[in-house]
DNA sequence: CTGTTAGCGCATTCAG
DNA sequence: CTGAATGCGCTAACAG
């Protein structure tokens, strides 16, 4: 391996120099820059990562922290379109980017622990929010620099985080449904756990309320997410007397199940029933029908988280801040009017 | 930060036992051990990597480099569960996983070139495999430990790589839609330029002619992968005047939107056209119909090539091995006999 | 069984 | 503008 001393022999400099050629430092003659990086090419040299970490206390490197894999969750096109989004800008920002590889809460912990405390990375992407969860908790009491994408379960003003107004889009988007004369809709939504989830279910809660419509609490579904993809959620409803015409549905692969489901029990949509989602990977452009789905704009959830954690990486003292990315509705195919 | 010396000092002892203690040396009492280990433990101490990385010559990490992914590719559920195998071993192993950020091919070339020559990773695991790629010429030239999820598309005795034998499963499943008394099967395929997609075809092919049906390349249908939902195919199969009874689709993803399309035409699956494809994700169990489609253990893939890259790491004259891990066809709902 | 010494490759004082 | 010296935190060779 060519380290600096060869650069520093070959170009008959010091090493001292040749460091101050890598850093483009202006106090270097251009000439004898010329002169080093010539020689560094020919050499075929490149600066050694761990040597200079251990000088500069810093790895230029992000830790992405994924939720225990257990479930399938991991399945959902979320995910890979989330680290599109970080890696993009991590690239563009010269860093790089260590995903986390725990299934388990138990190995989750102790590989961010490792992270931490070996100094592997600067600071650390959490891509989801538990209550009461212990690496939320370790990274603040270490004051060590992390962003969650979504909204922290506690301390909320203390914690720095990237989300969507999950509310205001729950309300938006069963106001559209009301829009097209719909009253009777019910909410199907994952994990009571998840604070999306319950977001967007009081978004849809209160978008009822100020229509004057009944909210009832047979309409308010939770089911494991994506087990047997919904066909437990859509059997109770269907086992309803006071039948829904419509659905909200907390994310675009669960929606996916339940048309599969709905269309089992030879019940059409949005024929007779209307459905409208979230997320808008790319499933839902694919499904038949297309999904009438919010987009949250995965992409710039994780580029923003990104950004800012980097911000904070180089200057300790960033205020807490907390990122609200704008959602957008994308009309399709799976809503029709009720008249 | 608290650092070895630290802990040497606290315990009383030198340096060097304190990193023995940390190798857990054998040569060190149970009793000095246990002192030290306490001193750690109260000092909260943790190694540092980046220094133990630069006197070991080696990082413990591994690069895992994503296609390019300009197009849609990557919402493929594929790629998450052939992290989460990578993740496992690697996890396992004490190692830790640094992804490709890059968008482009170049971006992702300039980043292979800073892991390797920066000694970010000690191997990289390549998740494609493109002709003449810059990338696999210039990891083989550097003679840096890698391997290839997939067939290699030049070299392919010198390149380690872990596979499916997709010829074997194309022609197969498709043997299975001649038994259900097929004669007219169509392929659809992702770009001509992955071997997946021509391994598979090549085995529909065979299986085919095997049978003493006739192949004609009206029914090779490639489509830009998950383009438009394979609308395109979709059209063009049902303008031919001899319409297949059963479709061969190289991709799960594939298979949903090809699953839309027919039912927009009003064609049943499998009452009208039976359907089989290859992966298995999470989707293929809740589309409606649920696939039949050939496992190709994508975690299973994804954990034999970190499996393998590791140990080639730790010995580089680890010989060349191809690994092919067996796939198994799941049956489901999406093909009917034809009597 | 343990301590001393040296050095991994680099960045950064401090001189000049 | 450049060089010499020092240390980042750790491991390993060599003594003892």
């Amino acid at each position: 391996m060519v380290n600096i001393k060869d650069v520093a022999k070959a170009s008959g400099v010091s090493p001292s120099t040749v460091s101050r050629v890598i850093a483009d430092n202006p106090r270097i003659t251009e000439e004898t820059k010329k002169k080093v990086r010539k020689a560094m090419k020919q050499l075929g040299y490149h600066p050694n990562i761990s040597a200079r970490n251990l000088v500069a206390k810093s790895t230029k490197a992000i830790g992405v922290i994924m939720p225990s894999s257990a479930n399938t969750a991991l399945q959902n096109p979320f995910f890979p379109e989330i680290l599109r989004g970080i890696g993009s800008v991590i690239h563009h920002m010269q860093y790089s980017m260590s995903l986390s590889t725990g299934e388990t809460e138990e190995e989750i912990f102790s590989e961010v622990k490792r992270m931490v405390f070996g100094s592997y990375v600067d600071g650390v992407i959490l891509l989801y929010s538990r209550i009461n969860d212990r690496v939320t908790n370790f990274l603040r009491k270490n004051d060590f620099p992390f962003v969650i994408v979504g909204k922290p379960h506690d301390h909320e003003t203390e914690i720095t985080h990237v989300d969507n107004d999950n509310f205001k889009a729950g309300k938006e988007i069963t106001r559209h449904l009301i829009d097209k004369g719909h009253e009777k809709i019910a909410f199907i939504g994952g994990s009571r756990e998840l604070f999306v989830t319950m977001d967007r279910e009081a978004g849809y809660v209160t978008a009822l309320e100020e229509a004057g419509l009944e909210v009832c609490d047979e309409y308010k579904i939770h089911t494991e997410f994506l087990k047997s993809g919904g066909r437990e959620a859509v059997e109770y409803l269907l086992s309803l007397e006071m039948r829904p015409t419509a659905l909200v549905v907390s994310d675009d692969l669960i929606s996916l199940g339940i048309l599969g489901r709905l269309e089992e029990a030879g019940i059409k949509v949005p024929g007779d029933i209307s459905l409208v989602s979230f997320n808008n990977v790319y499933l839902s452009e694919i499904t038949r029908p297309a999904l009438t789905t919010v987009d949250v704009q995965i992409y710039e959830l994780g580029a923003q988280s990104a950004k800012i954690l980097i911000e904070k990486t180089q200057n300790k003292d960033e205020p807490v801040k907390r990122i609200i990315i704008p959602y957008n509705i994308v009309y399709r195919d799976s809503v029709m009017e009720l008249k």
